[in-house]
DNA sequence: TGTCCGATTGGT
DNA sequence: CCAATCGGACAG
């Protein structure tokens, strides 16, 4: 299922191996879940299918990078066979300790929550619309398995952000570790 | 071509 | 609560 998904995601280190001197290595703490053509929060609602969503029409285990807000990247996950697709899941990353992140928000003050939200994250991870439609199982940028989260500890909520989205509003298709979490 | 809006964020 | 900020979607 979709949700399975986007709950097996958390504690999964996401990984971006690019030329550049860093490699920096972020384990998931948050996810959401946007299920395809039924989904009114989904940017690929109603089937809609233009080159910002073509992506997500994909096969499962790629990413889709989206230009958010006129300011942000955003990483998310395609899940579900080809054609059939059009799901994705968004995550949140959480600094491991003694990484490098902050050198790479500069100008402002960072702190632990500075970087750890969709938008600062693919700042500070490098990630932009080039990884757009990346293959998760390349040498580009990819996930990996840590310790297991249990399940308890997983608590699961409504999305945010999306009010417009009718019943589908209050899905609770948003899931966190509560261990690790700054937000809920 | 013009207008409207957003899977965000940080500051009032 | 609200502004920043601009590409994408869509109407015309």
């Amino acid at each position: 299922m979709l949700w399975t998904v986007a709950r097996d995601l958390l504690g999964k280190l996401l990984v971006v191996s690019p030329q550049t001197v860093n490699e920096f290595r972020e384990p998931s703490s948050k996810s959401k879940a946007y299920r395809g053509p039924h989904d009114r929060a989904a940017h690929s609602y109603g089937g809609r299918r233009t080159k910002r969503t073509e992506t997500m029409y994909g096969i499962g285990g790629t990413a889709i990078c989206l230009f958010v807000y006129g300011m942000y990247n955003q990483f998310n996950v395609v899940t579900g066979s080809r054609g059939n697709s059009a799901r994705s899941i968004d995550s949140r990353l959480e600094p491991v300790e003694g990484d490098r992140l902050d050198a790479q928000t500069s100008s402002r003050p960072t702190g632990p929550k500075s970087h750890q939200r969709p938008g600062k994250l693919c700042i500070a991870l490098g990630i932009d619309r080039k990884l757009d439609a990346a293959d998760l199982l390349a040498e580009r940028v990819w996930l990996e398995a840590q310790d297991g989260i249990p399940r308890f500890r997983i608590a699961t909520g409504p999305r945010i952000g999306i009010d417009y989205a009718e019943e589908w509003k209050d899905k609770p298709w948003r899931f966190w570790n509560q261990g690790q979490s700054f937000y809920q």
